[in-house]
Parts: structure tokens; sequence; C-alpha cells
DNA sequence: AAGTGGTCTAGACCACGTC
DNA sequence: ACGTGGTCTAGACCACTTT
């Protein structure tokens, strides 16, 4: 058995955490197998269904994927089908293709009072901005503003966003070893201001959605702030509330 | 044991499925216990196990709430932790209080294209139409104007909305035997027209938040089709994304 | 003390994918 | 044939609530 923490927490959640390092410490990486569950039963000295217990629940959060007859995997953003997990950005009548991201610029800065609480960084720390564009079918619908803390994030460029045809979580995954595994976005309504009238091509004053996002990786550390303004003429904004 | 299914599906899912119709039927309503785990167990001739599995799967889609010691009960509308289930809306700087309810307005009318399509009802069946307003702190905050199949919601009246002091959906449970458990959203940013400028004191133009829901009842059959007008000036609409 | 859900175990068999 | 996750069972003990 594994010794009782401080605090209680039931055995299957323990594993939980123990599986939860490993993930962070790259132990396991996206896309790979992990142990099989008899495996991980006999490395931590509990019953395969304990160890059961602990991988549901990182199948319910997104963590790690079950393949009946292969095995469990370490999620990952270059799953085709973790493309629409954070982009809820739905076309009115056409198919749902995803969209092509097309950078615009990529600078350093230091970190202000928004997005060093934002980024749970120091003010005055580096962080690198993007601005890029979404553009469905050829259209562009998206302004994206991208805030990321420049410790993390060394050696992105505009030439490297440039050069990458996937999604911006599967580069960040990929060239920097994180992966993304939770966000929380703040919608209003806003009217557009010059500096996006031409990107989207509308004119001054018309409504956009404002959405606002913070993305957390492993242990619940915020690696991104972004603000983003959608152009809702031909595309909605698509929530399920269970 | 249960006879298998025409086309199959694992025993746990096969109880799921009957506890389901127990619901539906009103076998077991909002707010009650349930029968517990060892009696389910023999009622379906399945094992403590096999039941628990399918409680967990409806627990986890908040129709039933699990509570050590005491029992398993039917979800509520009434529960005040349902409030802000469907509600996204949150103050920027204010606490998080539940808003008022303020009806404006209840009238009957035929179902146009949309609403029935929206509905799953024919066009002409009837339908009733509710007005009213979300007051956050005294301040108007959220129009909205709500479709409702005539048939289930007869008796439905100004009079009936106004002496009710909880929420709709808490409303709909008692008067109606409904229990909303699930919706869809559709959200864009629009400008305010001249019918909404007073209601949410703003000037024609004015970007607000359209958000547009369909509820769904057991057996994923829409019964509420919605549009909310939101101000998000001192509010935003709240969204995690797992 | 009795009854509820919560955890944990051990073992059996099934369904799926690979060799 | 073999290894994987998926299902199902039976029984034990724990934690919480009520009587």
């Amino acid at each position: 058995m594994i010794p009782e923490a401080p605090t209680f927490s039931p055995l299957y959640r323990q594993i939980k955490d123990l599986m939860m390092q490993a993930l962070e410490a790259g132990e396991w990486r996206p896309g790979q197998v992990i142990p099989s569950e008899q495996e991980l039963a006999a490395r931590f000295n509990v019953s395969q269904g304990t160890v059961r217990k602990a991988v549901d629940e990182m199948a319910a959060e997104n963590l790690l994927v079950r393949k009946q007859g292969k095995g469990t995997f370490v999620a990952s953003h270059h799953d085709p089908r973790a493309f629409f997990r954070f982009l809820r950005l739905v076309p009115l009548n056409a198919d749902i293709t995803p969209p092509a991201s097309v950078p615009l610029d990529c600078w350093r800065a230091k970190a202000g009072q928004e997005a060093s609480r934002m980024l749970d960084i120091k003010p005055g720390d580096p962080i690198i901005i993007v601005r890029r564009l979404l553009k469905f079918s050829g259209q562009p619908v998206v302004v994206d503003e991208i805030y990321l803390p420049g410790e993390i994030f060394q050696g992105l460029t505009l030439e490297v966003l440039q050069s990458w045809s996937g999604s911006l979580y599967s580069l960040f995954e990929t060239r920097f070893g994180l992966r993304m595994i939770r966000a929380q976005e703040r919608i209003r309504a806003v009217a557009a201001d010059r500096s996006v009238c031409d990107a989207l091509g509308v004119t001054e004053g018309h409504p956009l959605l404002s959405v606002e996002r913070v993305t957390y990786t492993y242990g619940d550390k915020p690696v991104e702030w972004r603000r983003g303004l959608y152009l809702t003429d031909e595309h909605y904004y698509l929530n399920e509330l269970n």
C-alpha cells in the first residue's frame, strides 16, 4: 500500500496523483502508451480496480485516452479530435472544417499589471505577444492577441509560427513540451475599434465577441492568456450545458 | 439478469435506461430519495457494483445526486446550487448573487418556421411566448424572449410567473413536472435595436451578447427555446473548458 | 446500532487489436 | 494465441447520517 498522505484522500486518488506526477515529469509523453493497468497495479501495490478508478478520472478529464485492446494513451493536441476542444466557434451554414491560423506578428515585451496577474508572473517579467488571424474557408473570422510567459516560450518567433501547419497548441506541445489541459473563457460583446477593422473586414463599431482565455497546464499553472475578437456574422460560439 | 437488448449494450447501461424510465415516468420525483443501491440491485437482479456504475453515470450527468449516509436523490432545480447551472453570466466586480427575474409579458401564439424547428413541433402548433428581465442587484442586464410549447405549458400566465419567486426552471419543475437536463447555447455579438434599448438602458447600436438556448428534458426532447440579449458592460459570460 | 453511499480487493469472463 | 481495456460479481471494510 501507499503510505497515507497527511490530509486524507482515498487510495485511488493518491494513485492518480502519482500518475499526474509521471505526466508532469515527462515520464509518459503525449501520444504514447502508458503501462497497462496490471503493470501499474504492480508498480503501486494496489489492485487493478483501484488503478482503473484513477485512470477513469483522468480519462474523464481528457488527460488520458483509453483504447480497448491497445492500451491507455496520453492525450495529445496532435489528435485531430482535439482541435475543437478549446475552439467553440462554428460556421452557421458551412461544414465544420478546421480553420487556418495565420500568424501576423510576434514580439517580446515586459509583463504589465494585467498580464502578470493572468499569467501568475511578476510585473516586468519577459513575455511574448503573438497576433494572429483565424480564417474559416479563407475568410478572416478571429483576431487573437496571445500573451505567453517568455521564460517558457524561449525561441518562439514569427518564423517558427509561420512554418508550423498544425494548431497552436500542437506546436506548443512538440516544441515546448507544454500540454494545455484546462481553460477559462470570459465572453463579452464589444464594438470593433479601428485596429481590427482591416483584419476582419468590418467597419468601426461592428459588434464582435470578445473572448478572453486563460489556459492552464499541469498543476493548474496558467501559461497562456489571450484575447480573441470573433466576427459572428457567419459563425457562432457553441456551448453545451450539461 | 436482464434480457439482452436487440442492439447490445452493457448491463449497467441497460440498468441506467431502466432507471431513466423510472425518472421519466415520475416514479422518482425531483428532490426525493431513490431506493438504495442494494434495493435496486435486488429489483434488477444484478450486483450492487453494476447498479453503482449506472448511478455513477447518472450522477455525472447531473440527473442524480449522491449523499453519503443519506442516499441518492433525484436532482432538482430547487437546489440553490442548480441556479447557475445554465446561467453563465457573472458580475465583473460584485458578488455572485442570484439575479431577480421580472416577467414583462406572456402571450399565446402559433409556432412559426423557426420555433417549430427548434421545439420539434409542427408549424402552427400553439406556443407560449414569455418576455422577462433579469436584474443583477437591481440593474437590468438580460432581456429574454422565451418560446414554450403550448401543449406542455397549459395554464402558464403572466400572473403565474409573477407570483413565483424562484427560478423559471424551478417553476417549470413544480408546476409542469418538467426537468431540464441539458441545453445548447449559440452565442453571437449583435447591436442593440430599438426594442431592447429601454429595457436595458442602452442606446441603439450598443453591443450585446445574443444567447440562443434550446433546452432539453428527458429523452432529449426540446421543451424551451429562448433568446437572451445580455448587457456585458458590467458582466461577462463565463465558460470553463475542460 | 443500523442503514446509506464510498472504497478496495480478487477473480472471472468478454470484446477488441495485434501477432 | 496473447495482451489490452471493458464488464460483472461477491464480499469486505470504512465514513457518514439517522435512530
